[in-house]
DNA sequence: CACATATAAAACCAACTGGTTATAGAACCG
DNA sequence: CGGTTCTATAACCAGTTGGTTTTATATGTG
């Protein structure tokens, strides 16, 4: 996977105004005027996060009249994903320390009472 | 989750450098001048990437004498898995539609061979 | 104590970000 | 055609980022 590519899917999800605005796309395709509508933020603030989004490829936009319908392109989260994936085994490990130490504490408890 | 909690993951985790920091101190703890010396950027260029991680709560640091030696703390990562987890679901309807086709024309060649 | 090593802090800089307002362009409606 | 709707672009601004060099701080060593 291309670093440059990380970097933008990374950085596109960085803020929650984009994030959300993902999570909107979620549920189906929207305009860009039905995505800016729960922002206190003008149209042409959403329409540069759209533009971020999509350059990071994240979303695609199709076009109906004067509208430019935006829809949810996953495959770049699944790359974020996967790199996060390998880092699985290190959070995994600290519940296995948590787990050994009440274990420990148990043990100790019988041993010595 | 805090919002602001992912927006610093995913804005640390947007920087190549600092996921590079983040891969070595998987196999370790490791002191500033072990995680600067790979790069070609300055001591102190290093050190800002390491406010960064540690600001984001991807690294903690201890003290080893004039060392601050820094290991990773992975649980911050499991959050911001946790929320492209949610979307799993729109990369594999990806696959999914390539089987229906792929089912399809499987199904088509042996109806009318 | 003087010196070396490890790290942080300060001051600076260019580039980028996230927002604004105002304007332009494209497509529909009457 | 003229007006309305939807979206993008331009110009601007303040704040942040990622780097630099220089300097300071803290700790161990001879």
């Amino acid at each position: 996977m291309s670093v440059d590519v990380l970097d933008a899917t990374f950085a596109a999800l960085a803020d929650p105004t984009r994030r959300a605005i993902l999570a909107r796309l979620a549920e189906g395709e929207a305009t860009v005027t039905e995505l800016a509508a729960p922002f206190a933020m003008s149209q042409p603030a959403v329409s540069k996060h759209l533009r971020v989004l999509e350059h990071a490829g994240l979303i695609s936009r199709g076009r109906d009249a004067q509208r430019r319908p935006c829809r949810l392109e996953a495959a770049r989260l699944k790359n974020a994903m996967d790199w996060l994936a390998d880092y699985r085994g290190y959070w995994e490990e600290s519940y296995q320390r948590l787990d050994d130490l009440l274990g420990e504490l148990d043990a100790g408890q019988e041993e010595a009472p």
